[in-house]
DNA sequence: CTGAAAGCGCTTACAG
DNA sequence: CTGAAAGCGCTTACAG
């Protein structure tokens, strides 16, 4: 554990002023190229590495964004942590995460510690029915397009559109929608996309999973079987977690997937590829939408007065939805008519 | 916006310096009761936050640990990073995320970012075969009991252990381990325990997932009814995802578990409660783990003349393991015995 | 092209 | 019990 090298030290072995060196580190201030060139290369030889507490304190900007996210051990948060913490090390900022832990006290304590820790501006992903405004920072939602603020975020219509037309043309006539919750902005975006994707003709009947968790405590039965029984062919899912357990269900009460029902997800989680059949489900663009939202929030920081915001304080971003890219693959069978059950 | 209140104003609002007020809102020094606490009542009301730049400056500590993981997008990170930064703000320190993206430039790329950021110390799950050393600051690894540098981790040895026992207890005389990487010393460590719990007289058979990821591109087939018609009675993987590809499999290939084969997983992901049948598998206490880890680099941070170090600089927690325990679910059936094939 | 100086907002000895 | 002052390590106008 040597002590880290400053800017002074090297500016001592060069016999010039520390304003010198700091020019020349950061490229800017007139500074002969040749000296430069040579600060810089001893620099990295003796590993400096600037104070972040020095150059925060000075400049007024700490170069780390906070990321809110409403449950941690939610199975989507990967691919979105992924995303944001690409976009932000890219842009140069160091994200700092923050876990509302499922409840609304704990976004609100999750925000106030990240502030206290000075992050530049926030990026949250809104526990359902909270509205974040006026942190006095930079600020950025993902959550639907829908909602009231949302910066970024998946059309989840559109997604719900092309998965609800693409079982239309597969020959699905009556469809189970098995949803998580009513609460859901994102859920019920999906679910309207469905509706319209699958069309007028369509027989579409809707469950929720939360109606039924409390029935017997453990994850109990959908009660699966009778809805084939009485002729839906089709069980699209607003989750793939909730497809996963449709699939496996199913698959136990000797009900044949894709042969005697087809099932749908969304999301792509990890798994979607991995079981058998594979699991047909919507994608989001996660690294396009992290870009977005990461980019919107630089360009709120670094110059405020471009940037546009919405009522609530929220920064704008543009696009502020990303399409959903349906990812076919063996759950959901080849295309088939049904005959239109009576 | 409004400007953000200052150690100065709220001095000038009492007519006192600012010494008088810091000690006020830290409680050191000497200082009238009633004085501080009106100055607390006020630094609230106006809603001051100190200046965490102004305080890592001064101070020489940034309050932020960085945590350096191998792939954001496994499965396993949500675990983690909950546990890790409810650990940390418990202490009080926030967390700054790192992702090694799969790759060992990444790892170290993603070092030298935290370590710019002014972090006070690291927190890495490494990347298979790679050792960190000698960082400049404190340095906690979960990693495998097995591996040299680790501070902390889920005893998987034993995990194995527990669930071999639970197999052969339940009758199960010839079992299929499936693995996926054979260069990891966690699923190494897995399956030694497995071996020893299942005892000597057990046939057992292990195939890595990754030999055969190649084949045809997709995922392809285990190709497990052919271990089944073999006389295997159980399928022990080392992770829930190869257990749900490999209950997929076998229920698309109409062999019915429990009935006819076992399966179990490992780590308890999301989805291994939501399936039908109930996936049995070993969850590690990854909250206690991550309030071990937290613990033991914060006190080396903290007091740095009293932490342990190993050789690499890691620091030393203890207990350096922890048990995992055993969460028996529908995919292993109820006890049986089978007769044992010749 | 380079340097001297101010100052970002705190905390901590130290003096009173 | 309280205050004056130094200083953490930078960056940025400004002067030369």
């Amino acid at each position: 554990m040597k002590p880290k090298p400053k800017l002074t030290l090297l500016a001592e072995t060069f016999n010039v002023s520390v304003a010198t060196v700091s020019n020349a580190l950061s490229g800017k201030g007139r500074i002969s190229p040749d000296l430069a060139q040579r600060i810089r290369d001893r620099a990295r030889e003796i590993g400096y590495v600037p104070s972040s507490a020095g150059r925060a304190l000075r400049t007024g900007r700490s170069g780390v964004l906070g990321l809110v996210l409403p449950d941690i051990s939610n199975p989507l948060f990967p691919q979105i942590a992924q995303a944001i913490e690409q976009a932000a090390s890219t842009c140069g900022y160091g994200v700092l995460i923050g876990d509302a832990r499922g409840s609304t006290e704990g976004q609100s304590e999750a925000i106030n510690r990240l502030l206290e820790r000075g992050v530049d501006g926030m990026l949250v992903i809104p526990r359902r029915g909270t509205r974040v405004t006026d942190i006095g920072r930079p600020l950025a939602m993902i959550d639907s397009p829908s909602t009231p603020g949302n910066t970024v975020s998946a059309d989840h219509h559109d997604g719900g559109v092309k998965m609800g037309a693409y079982l239309a043309e597969l020959g699905h006539r009556h469809v189970l929608i098995v949803a998580m919750s009513s609460r859901s902005i994102v859920q019920a975006d999906r679910i309207e996309g469905l509706k319209q994707g699958l069309g007028e003709q369509a027989r579409v009947e809707l469950i929720f999973t939360e109606d039924l968790a409390e029935q017997d405590g453990a994850v109990g039965s959908l009660g699966l079987a009778s809805y084939v029984a009485r002729g839906v062919t089709a069980v699209a899912t607003l989750s793939d977690l909730t497809a996963l357990r449709v699939l496996t269900e199913l698959q136990g009460a000797g009900l044949s997937v894709p042969d005697r029902v087809s099932v749908t997800g969304f999301d792509d989680l990890i798994w979607s590829s991995a079981i058998t059949p594979g699991l047909t489900t919507m994608r989001a663009d996660m690294a396009e939408i992290g870009r977005i939202v990461v980019e919107a929030l630089v360009k709120s920081i670094e110059r405020p007065e471009q940037a546009e915001r919405t009522q609530s304080g929220t920064v704008k971003a543009s696009p502020d939805r990303v399409a959903m890219e349906l990812l076919i693959r063996a759950s959901s069978g080849k295309a088939r008519h049904f005959e239109v059950t009576s």
